[in-house]
RNA sequence: GCCGAAGUAGCUCAGCGGUAGAGCAACGGUUUCGUAAACCGUGGGUCGCGGGUUCAAUCCCCGCCUUCGGCUCCA
């Protein structure tokens, strides 16, 4: 419960809405694209082939994606990219063929008697059921229609749509193979999933992979090792724990730069707080033992005892079961505090009752919360809005991390603010502002909000059991959004526990989809900590809160941007700003240099030094591939002049200037973040 | 965590059952050069870690770790 937003989440996200065929209603069938068509063809193409090879291979689903297709499929034999150059010389077969795709529309009875012989995703009957289709077909609900299609001797149920013949897929190619479990629950079988992508002509498709090259050249992993951003130390810090280095941490201070200012400007107080916390911080709040898994395990004082740190993940654990419980309900601290007492002095021995348990942080929220309450406040204090870049340590599952966009350790430029239900509109609408304004300077001209409600439904449930607190909060978000013209979508039924939020999604210059921050209304955590506000008629009452956290984190923000600048980076932002390049290294024109240097560094600019030996082409093209914002060169012509000559990444030999005009362009141009 | 792939010098990569190689980078020297590579030389690797097979393993087998591609999770 928190509210922070879950940044490590979902990068490079794919839209898979369209994964589960039977999932899709019939109108957005209907909407299908004809690419989309294509590869949804390309994957009954594929399973041909496959059925050609493995006669007995069940299929489950095998819908289009964002950029091909997939197929899940199940089979004794392991399907290997070694294998891929059959199966696509035996698709080549019968995209030749270029068999028409035939809709037949079944009844019930005789879509389950096909299945029952096998009959379904196969070249014939076979002696096992197609034992999916069988599943697929009970989950159609009675009164939609069934159809198969077939091309050739493979018949599939399937209900489109499809393009006309197998031939009419242009190009195809077997990209990986990867496993997904059947209906994405990991109770059932594992299937093998092989990914695919399809285009009209081999133009087309020659073109996509050349994008992806490009996208390679751009991957945040690649430029930052270049660049020397960043570090992985897995042996010794461990994984998904990244070392800034100087580089990196200078775009870090640039960024948190960036953020005081405009924290400031919006009346924002920045706080400290500690990396850890004793666990009663976590009950209250509601995070343990909900949110255990996404923790740390805690570090244990105890005295007379060498046992190590536990996490609360035991299912069976009595004590578990009992603070999960406590979760759901709305106790007064107090309350919370006796009960934790009794079950912990009941199950004293076994759970190291008298240890004094410590966590590192998760989220940066209940520190603050505790600096609300640190002071008696009257509603003359607020709004009150509490910034901090807070350090926070996620267990992420070692399968999910990836680079720098997800990792266990985190800087968020998070704040809370705490305001009146009157005052929140306006609230929530300059942080809404905020966050154009930040969109405006990085050149971000695509993002989305994904505002995500509660539903009727989950209410006590998936959802804090307030209703009337949710559509009073639900409505105010929605009215601010709609008024203030900021493109978003609304998400019924993905609301966080505490209360409504909104993901924001960013698209990079070259079009890659981030996840990259969260904004979240919290009505229900404020409660749980007992934080009130002494107001006009000498009442107290409970403030809202809004988490929100528009940079991000350092790691996910740092990462996008790499991608987004493909490492040339703005001058304010550029690690190194600039470097002076003496022609020759003649020990006059070396002074004169170190000179430029020194009076750039007194203004905090970040200046290296290339004053060897070495020829100007070479130092030029040194400072051209670490991707130097600008390049002083001086030559003893400059010298003579008092000038420098200024050379700008990517744009090359801007001319010769002035000193003082060349260092005064340079001080406005990061001071304005301009370029 | 699950399925699959990969791991050789700081980086990019070659190699192979018989004592490990290139380019770039680094270091030393020479070059004094006006905007994308001057020249010569030197050092550098327990071939991810552990075990096994073998006269001999970087190479074959097993286990582990990490990274990558997916899946799952995401209050």
């Amino acid at each position: 419960m928190t509210g922070e937003a879950d940044f490590g989440r979902d990068c490079y996200r794919m839209q898979d809405e369209l994964q589960e065929a039977s999932r899709k209603t019939p109108g957005q069938r209907a909407r299908m694209s004809e690419v989309e068509r294509l590869r949804h063809s390309c994957a009954h193409v594929m399973a041909t082939a496959i059925a050609r090879l493995w006669p007995d291979a069940q299929f489950a689903a095998g819908p289009p994606v964002e950029n091909g297709f997939y197929y899940d499929v199940d089979l004794a034999h392991r399907i290997s990219p070694a294998d891929f150059e059959k199966i696509e010389a035996e698709m080549r077969a019968v995209t030749k063929a270029n068999q028409p795709f035939e809709r037949i529309v079944v009844t019930r009875a005789e879509a389950l008697e096909y299945a029952r012989r096998g009959r379904l995703a196969a070249l014939s009957d076979r002696p096992a059921p197609s034992r999916f289709k069988l599943d697929i077909l009970e989950g159609i609900p009675d009164g939609e229609p069934i159809s198969f299609f077939r091309n050739g001797e493979f018949i599939d149920l399937c209900a489109g749509p499809h393009v006309m013949r197998t031939g009419n897929v242009g190009a195809f190619k077997l990209t990986h193979v990867a496993s997904a479990y059947y209906k994405n629950d990991e109770k059932n079988p594992q299937l093998q999933r092989i990914y695919g992508t399809a285009f009209k002509n081999k133009t087309e498709m020659e073109a996509w992979f050349t994008m992806l090259e490009e996208a390679k050249k751009r991957d945040h992993r690649k430029i930052g090792a270049e660049m020397g951003l960043f570090a992985f130390d897995p042996d010794y810090t461990g994984p998904g724990l990244p070392l800034w280095l100087p580089k990196g941490g200078a775009m870090i201070e640039e960024l948190e730069k960036l953020a005081r200012e405009t924290e400031f400007a919006a009346g924002y107080v920045r706080v400290r707080t500690p990396h850890i916390a004793r666990e009663k911080m976590y009950l209250t709040s509601g995070h343990l033992p909900y949110y255990a898994e996404s923790m740390f395990p805690p570090m244990e004082l105890i005295e007379h005892e060498d046992q190590g740190a536990r996490a609360l993940h035991d299912p069976d654990d009595k004590f578990d079961r009992v603070l999960k419980s406590l979760q759901y309900e709305q106790h007064s601290p107090k309350e919370v505090e006796e009960l934790v007492g009794k079950i912990l002095g009941a199950s004293a021995e076994a759970k190291h009752a008298d240890a004094d348990r410590y966590y590192l942080k998760a989220m940066n929220c209940p520190h603050h919360h505790r600096i609300f309450a640190a002071e008696p406040r009257s509603y003359r204090d607020l709004p009150l809005r509490l910034a901090e870049h807070g350090c926070c340590y996620r267990y992420e599952q070692s399968g999910e991390l990836f680079g720098l966009m997800r990792v266990r350790s985190l800087n968020m430029n998070d704040a809370h603010i705490y305001c009146t239900t009157e005052q929140f509109a306006a609230e929530f609408n300059a942080v809404n502002e905020m966050y154009l304004k930040y969109f405006k300077i990085f050149g971000l001209e695509k993002y989305q909000m994904r505002f995500s409600t509660s539903a009727p439904e989950g209410m006590g449930k998936k959802y804090v059991d307030e209703p009337a607190l949710w559509k009073q909060t639900e409505d105010m978000v929605r009215d601010v959004l709609k008024n203030s013209g900021i493109n978003f979508v609304e998400a019924a039924n993905e609301a966080a526990f505490y209360g409504p939020k909104i993901d924001v999604q960013v698209w990079s210059a070259i079009g890659r989809e981030f996840s990259i921050a969260t904004n979240q209304v919290d009505f229900a955590v404020p409660k749980r900590f007992g934080l009130v506000y002494r107001d006009r008629d000498n009442t107290e009452k409970t403030p809202l809160c809004i988490h929100r956290a528009p940079l991000g984190t350092h790691e996910r923000f740092i990462g996008f941007l790499i991608e987004h600048y493909a490492g040339n980076f703005p001058l304010w932002l550029a690690p190194e700003q600039v470097r002076v390049l003496t022609i020759g290294d003649d020990a006059a024109l070396v002074d004169y240099a170190r000179g430029i240097v020194n009076e750039l560094r007194a203004n905090m600019v970040r200046v290296e030094t290339d004053f060897g030996a070495d020829k100007i082409n070479g130092k030029v093209q040194r400072a051209e591939q670490s991707r130097v914002h600008t390049m002083l060169v001086i030559g003893p012509r400059d010298m003579a002049a008092n000038a420098v000559s200024v050379r700008v990444h990517g744009k090359g030999n801007q001319g010769a200037r002035p000193r003082t005009q060349a260092v005064a362009d340079i001080l406005a141009a990061i001071k304005g973040r301009t370029n």
